[in-house]
DNA sequence: CGTTGGCCCTGATCGC
DNA sequence: TGCGATCAGGGCCAAC
């Protein structure tokens, strides 16, 4: 069974695209499957959930799955027995990797669970991340009506309790575009700021808003409010685009169902025309990639393409 | 409430 | 060879 090796120094953190890849990996495999055990090698890693260590091996062990559900860059498997959830985030370096064997998860392997697939066979799952940013829980799915932020529109699918607060992600059949433009026109916010702020639009993360504001021409700290609104208008389809081409990129190279099960070999980097490409020539213009810093991570910008305040 | 700055966390890598 | 500094950044929270 192929397994991706770990490759120091091309890791990268997973976000929208990424996340996908290891929904659509895991689906086949997890989709009606039964959790027989539940191991806990790092304690850190169930930071999210509310609870202790042992609640959290209580509620899942004997549960069956019922799918794989995705928003911005949290997953979460609904429980079907309970009005419950795995929840998972990846963090920056988190991975779920799906085998057949107990030991072939490396040192860093964080949490594992023991599956029986709905075709009877056994699998195992391994939570593995370097940097413990990532996590896992179980969280009560909750409707609409009692969210924090009740959506307006949209289907009234349950969501995990504790990510209630997440937007809507470019990629979801009920995100509302003008709901985005209108608040994004009404802050006074530094544009890249409010595009990696998860409440207000998820699953952007570091590089695909440098991707999206290079494909817009807008520089990362223009307010929100200068900008006009046919500019975000272009910058809502910049995010869209760059999400959609790293998708495709990420489908072809998808041959079985355990490529890709993982956090990082999904990742596109053949397509990034800005992110990680500093003292590069811009494939626009020619100008030189310029490295920032910024919010206290790097920021890639053509320096000619995307001028400050440029509104329109 | 909007805005802003900073903390968490580990391993790879770099400079001296 | 050793060792401290630096870097990666999503989510969240305190402070104003």
């Amino acid at each position: 069974m192929p397994l991706i090796p770990c490759e120091a120094g091309e890791e990268k953190m997973p976000e929208l695209p990424e996340v996908e890849v290891v929904r659509l990996g895991l689906e086949p495999v997890v989709v009606g499957a039964r959790v027989n055990q539940v191991r806990i090698l790092e304690p850190r890693s169930l930071r999210r959930h509310l609870g202790p260590e042992e609640d959290f091996v209580d509620r899942l062990c004997g549960a069956r799955l019922s799918c794989v559900l995705r928003r911005g860059k949290f997953l979460w498997f609904p429980i079907e027995e309970t009005k419950e959830a795995l929840l998972v985030h990846l963090g920056m370096s988190g991975q779920l990797r799906i085998g057949e064997s107990e030991s072939e998860f490396g040192p860093l392997l964080r949490v594992q669970l023991f599956l029986t697939t709905q075709e009877n066979k056994e699998a195992v799952v391994g939570f593995v991340d370097q940097r413990i940013f990532g996590s896992m829980a179980i969280d009560g799915l909750v409707t609409n009506s009692e969210r924090v932020n009740s959506e307006t529109r949209g289907s009234d699918h349950p969501i995990p309790g504790t990510i209630s607060h997440i937007a809507r992600d470019p990629m979801d059949e009920y995100f509302d575009e003008r709901k985005l433009l209108l608040e994004l026109r009404q802050r006074t916010t530094g544009i890249k700021r409010l595009l990696l702020d998860q409440r207000i639009v998820s699953g952007i993360g570091n590089i695909y808003a440098d991707e999206a504001l290079w494909r817009a021409k807008i520089h990362y700290e223009t307010p929100a409010n200068l900008i006009s609104r046919g500019k975000v208008k272009e910058l809502i389809s910049a995010v869209k685009f760059v999400f959609g081409r790293a998708l495709e990129q990420g489908g072809t190279s998808f041959d079985s169902q355990y490529l890709n099960v993982n956090g990082k070999a999904g990742y596109f980097s053949r397509s990034l025309e800005v992110y990680g490409r500093e003292r590069k020539p811009c494939s626009r213009c020619g100008s030189l990639i310029r490295r920032d810093r910024f919010m206290n991570r790097s920021s890639y910008i053509c320096p000619k393409c995307q001028r400050r305040r440029r509104t329109r």
